[in-house]
DNA sequence: ATTTGTGAATGGGTTCACAGCA
DNA sequence: TGCTGTGAACCCATTCACAAAT
């Protein structure tokens, strides 16, 4: 109940799951509740109530048998194991289309990620204003992440020039990237890396689409995941790769 | 080497990679190669060779020993697999940011789900261009859905209506849905739900980040995703929901 | 000599079911 | 009596390693 020691190593899936606890809580912030059990977090978090309480007993168990968790701190445990307890800045790499939308993607700042800076390689777009920030060069990329003291990168480029992104990215010091190019990158093993491609995750569901307008009930779940994002056909909402997207 | 019987059911993670699988193969597009080994293919999708040939061999086995797989013919099985030798046209429901930026992006028309319609529940919107398309009312969902065909929807609203809008995209009759709300959605067991956060990406890089700072190397390795998107610390770029993202 | 296809081994994650505590 | 914490069982996925095929 008090403090407890560094819990056990935690799974990939048990991380992937932390966040969509997170905001489950943040929901109930103001309600009266101060307690909540692992079962109706579970109905919250979209996924079954024995992997909420194998999820929690990793942060190190701070429930109470015949009453619950306590949602405070709850709150401030996670926060504090998913480093959220400040702001991080990000830096987003290509401002076409998408990295446009994400520049004012107000999702970002609200949850601690603010945008920090935008960079490109085109000359043309250099110095033109985008909400509050002003594009500046990719050549001053270093410059850039030292001044955030940035260590997230998002890459929002064509996939023809991800990993040279990436690897520009990694010499200026950044250690975690966000890839949204429809590229495999790779990174060296002391930097994050994880990745969204929206036509791939359109592919998926055409797969199960597919499958079941071919007669096949192919009823599935998931989480990731992951990482997925569960995927496939299934009703609640999990996390992981396979049936349900990510959250 | 012929037609092949259905094989056994796919399993959740393998069809989560086929889609890099597919990209990989057609960057090879013109390349001189007719044929491509586990091992290569397996550099390109940034997976290992065993899990290739596991997953190519749940396609029914279309490869010859000694030589290698014929890549057209994978091509063809792939596409045909995922539902791909058709178009998908896909309606967005809500028109933000993050809505706008989707009806925008190349991507998805360049690989077979070009948006075919844009609705949004403020009046004010309605009527309004994006691009090619204008903007309709979510009141005329069923009428919007029946005229593209469509099965496919996207939510890019705010969190709070995104149950409510998806219960109207079932009701209307999609049965695939990409969520990119901060919520957790439930549909029936007959629909396919896929979820994309970017908030919770960038908390899970958080998570890594952080325990790589605090001394801990925690290597890791994902796709999530999977991610899927696999999620962590890591260098090759896998699928998922973990260590990587999806793609 | 190569490279696939796949049983067997291994490992991670989920679910069960119940003992332990409030 | 209620709800957490967790060992054990189960299931899915990855990896190994080698026989089969060309």
């Amino acid at each position: 109940m008090t403090d407890r020691p560094p819990r056990r190593r935690i799974p990939e899936a048990t991380v992937a799951r932390l966040p969509v606890y997170l905001r489950s809580l943040l929901e109930l912030a103001d309600g009266p509740a101060a307690t909540i059990s692992s079962e109706r977090l579970a109905e919250l978090a979209g996924v079954n109530a024995a992997k909420v309480r194998k999820d929690l007993s990793y942060l190190g168990s701070y429930g109470t048998r015949g009453v619950g968790y306590d949602v405070e701190y709850l709150l401030f445990q996670m926060s504090r194991e998913l480093g959220l307890t400040q702001d991080w800045p990000v830096v987003i790499v290509g401002v076409g289309n998408l990295g446009q939308a994400l520049a004012n993607y107000r999702g970002f700042a609200d949850r601690g990620f603010p945008v920090g800076a935008l960079v490109d390689a085109d000359p043309a777009k250099v110095g033109e204003r985008v909400g509050d920030l002003v594009i500046e060069s990719i050549d001053d990329l270093p410059a850039v992440v030292a001044r955030l003291g940035t260590t997230i990168g998002l890459i929002a480029t064509p996939a023809a020039v991800a990993q040279e992104v990436a690897d520009e990215l990694v010499a200026a010091g950044v250690r975690s990237i966000l890839n949204f190019a429809p590229a495999v990158v790779t990174v060296p093993p002391d930097v994050s890396l994880r990745k969204v491609d929206l036509a791939v995750e359109l592919q998926i569901l055409s797969f199960y689409q597919r499958r079941r307008t071919a007669g096949l009930a192919a009823a599935v779940e998931a989480s990731a995941r992951g990482d997925g994002n569960g995927a496939a056909p299934g009703s609640s909402g999990v996390p992981t790769i396979p049936a349900e997207a990510s959250e």
